[in-house]
DNA sequence: TCTACTGACGAACGGTGTTCGTGTCAAGTA
DNA sequence: TACTTGACACGAACACCGTTCGTCAGTAGA
């Protein structure tokens, strides 16, 4: 983490720079990563990932103001993940598509943590860093300034919903659960349906129940990118003051 | 409920027709909802609805088989206030807007709920009902049917995301903190990140901070309503291609 | 060398979802 | 009418959770 001298008002300093043992902030939000990767949101727990680094749950506490920090600061490192790059104005509907598909794919190769991002907007340096990235991309491709704005709430929360929804058919599949058998299920139960209370979904069933997770948010993406390209005035040259 | 035979083979059917006592999973449920309304998710414990109920919770197991399916019957329960219509192939852009504005309104305005159903599909019965009434609308207005059941999953996505971030702030004033000063907070937060790593994000922070929620939601709406009309084929009485 | 401070941490508080075993009462049967 | 049955009610307990308090120890500064 090269950026740590910029972060949210929020989060609370750490309280000496010369730590007396090995505990320390970053140790902690490692460790929970770990146990995020390997077991999923609801394994982080204080007491967890305390007992992780061999102490007790009250030591987490000289380090971190509580759960909700260390989830603020265990997102922020999952989200540095994403690669950034140079904008270029000519390319720009490739490049926010690659950008937001580099988020879902970043945020559901870690556990769930996307269901917790969700209420909040993401604030600490790593997302800011995406969001810059991503307004700049908008931007040169001649997007308003109130769009860009509000689009970077918008794809924001499709982008985080989408992996939550990927989050938790993966955590299915932890739990021993194939979720071939749920999505079965589900097909079945769709089938099933009385086709004259529910003759559209009936009708759908198959059109229902294509698509891989990634198809159906490359659509969505799809959906928002034309809408944001057809607010696009000419393309502007690359950003300047 | 007049629809309370058409239900997921997941839900654990009622043990029995008469109750001895007046327990049963229609009460708990709109025990459930008034906890819900009145102090959000988070007091929606197993314990409080019992209390509630004049009991202990381990009485509620014998009609509901624990509290996500407490939570699911309480979803579809908010859920089956959004008002249903006939659809007018001439109005159609119309009434998805609608139809998904009136969806954001009730989640909204019952708790934070809507953080709940994000992972999960809803399939509830009054979930499906509005589920079959937007894909009859959109295939009324020549939406491809592939189209149509994709946008089902992403509209719903982003309808349910919104009205979470919508919850998070009303929870904020329940719970006595002034969203205003949290805004202000944020508000500062920006004006004051360096601006030779931050430029465009320091540049619109008027942007970033105009808006209403529902003037956000409205935005995103346009956004995938003219995506899906751009990708409608048959002949539409409003806008040309 | 002495003091002040701060991180470490055991113990405990009040909460959670869920299960077990037992009690109790209403309905069905003889 | 008397008896049996079985579903519901529910107290108690289990294994967790986040957080706080008070104490202890070891280092940094005077």
């Amino acid at each position: 983490m090269t950026a740590a001298d910029v972060e949210p008002p929020w989060w609370t300093p750490r309280k000496t720079a010369t730590p007396r043992r090995a505990l320390s902030r970053e140790a902690i939000v490692a460790t929970a990563l770990d146990v995020l990767r390997a077991e999923g949101m609801d394994a982080v727990s204080m007491r967890r990932v305390a007992a992780d680094l061999g102490t007790g749950p009250a030591s987490l506490y000289a380090h971190v103001a509580g759960k909700d920090e260390l989830l603020d600061l265990l997102y922020d490192e999952v989200v540095g993940a994403v690669p950034l790059f140079e904008p270029d104005p000519a390319r720009w509907k490739e490049q926010v598509t690659q950008l937001w598909s580099d988020c879902r794919a970043v945020l559901a190769g870690a556990g769930d943590i996307a269901r917790y991002s969700l209420g909040r907007v993401p604030m600490g340096p790593n997302a800011l860093r995406i969001s810059e990235l991503t307004m700049s991309v908008l931007r040169s491709g001649g997007v308003p300034d109130q769009a860009v704005a509000w689009a970077v709430d918008v794809v924001g929360m499709f982008v985080t919903a989408n992996a939550v929804e990927d989050a938790v058919t993966a955590d299915l599949a932890r739990k021993g659960r194939d979720p071939q058998e749920y999505y079965d299920q589900v097909h079945r139960y769709f089938a099933g349906l009385p086709a004259d209370r529910f003759p559209i979904t009936a009708m759908l069933v198959p059109q229902l129940m294509t698509g891989t997770g990634d198809e159906r948010f490359r659509f969505g993406l799809e959906l928002l990118v034309g809408g944001l390209a057809a607010l696009a005035t000419e393309p502007r040259p690359t950003a300047a003051p």
